[in-house]
DNA sequence: TTCATTAGTGTTATAATATAACAGTTTTAT
DNA sequence: ATAAAACTGTTATATTATAACACTAATGAA
């Protein structure tokens, strides 16, 4: 929900000195209140609603401060943005895609499941974070 | 190696009676020889040395046709496309990436590790395909 | 308080990635 | 031999994202 987002985000960016200005503001309630993930320019063009004709520069900082500090995701195969379902700053995602109705569900795994852990491990490679998009059709569409 | 790739590719289109037409095999030819995944222009650059001036979608189209068959990947994270290391015809994939050196490794599992299978289960969610991408650092680097 | 530093914004321009559309050619299957 | 399907070449353009720079607001140390 929008206004328990924004209350976490007001409370981090207080406790963090982070400036909670305008267009952050303004682009995390429109990211949070979307239950689809938005392409940049979709941002954008709500954005116009509250900010007078803002440029793509103005979306992508917002967009990319949030996603910095955990506060929303990117889904790498939609080119989209979508809030995070979790606590913020887990250091890896994993979503469901409906290719038929398009909704994403974040899965709440914190930890690398062991199989990957060990293929991780066999090959001496230190995972700092990582992201599973995995696509299919969700209930009502399956 | 470049060879084996371009033989099983000659094999599985001789069985599929799908076409292996100059600009395919010169994708495939410069993708399977990279030890990195590549940009799309950068693959387009190179194409320029087999074919005359060839233009974006003459390297898309080739990228497509080989990614539908499981040949290769699209490394999500970096907008760049690799040879599939497995056998092709596998639904996901695993990438770890690193960050540094920018050398990128699948890991060859087949199946959604246990823990993932339950949460698509625990949400009624039938996938089809899936990709993981994992940064970090590899063991040279790391 | 003042002033320097840091962080953030607004704007213009452009880079990087990807696709639509259409005419023409090659292959395949009848 | 020919129609259909698959593929290519080309032009143009859509989509996604960032660089660069001038300006403003907030912060923190003297």
């Amino acid at each position: 929900m929008t206004k328990a987002a924004v209350k976490k985000a007001t409370e981090y960016c207080e406790a963090h000195r982070h400036r909670l200005t305008e267009p952050r503001l303004a682009v995390l309630k429109i990211i949070a209140s979307s239950s689809k993930p938005l392409g940049a320019y979709e941002i954008l063009e709500k954005l116009g609603k509250t900010i007078k004709n803002p440029k793509p520069p103005t979306a992508y900082r917002a967009i990319e401060f949030w996603q910095e500090h955990g506060f929303i995701h990117r889904i790498e195969s939609l080119n989209a943005y979508i809030a995070c379902e979790a606590g913020h700053q887990h250091k890896g995602s994993q979503f469901m895609i409906c290719d038929d109705c398009g909704t994403v569900t974040e899965a709440h795994l914190c930890d690398l499941p062991q199989p990957l852990k060990d293929s991780t491990a066999k090959n001496t490679f230190t995972p700092s974070r990582w992201n599973l998009e995995i696509h299919g059709l969700c209930g009502k569409c399956g």
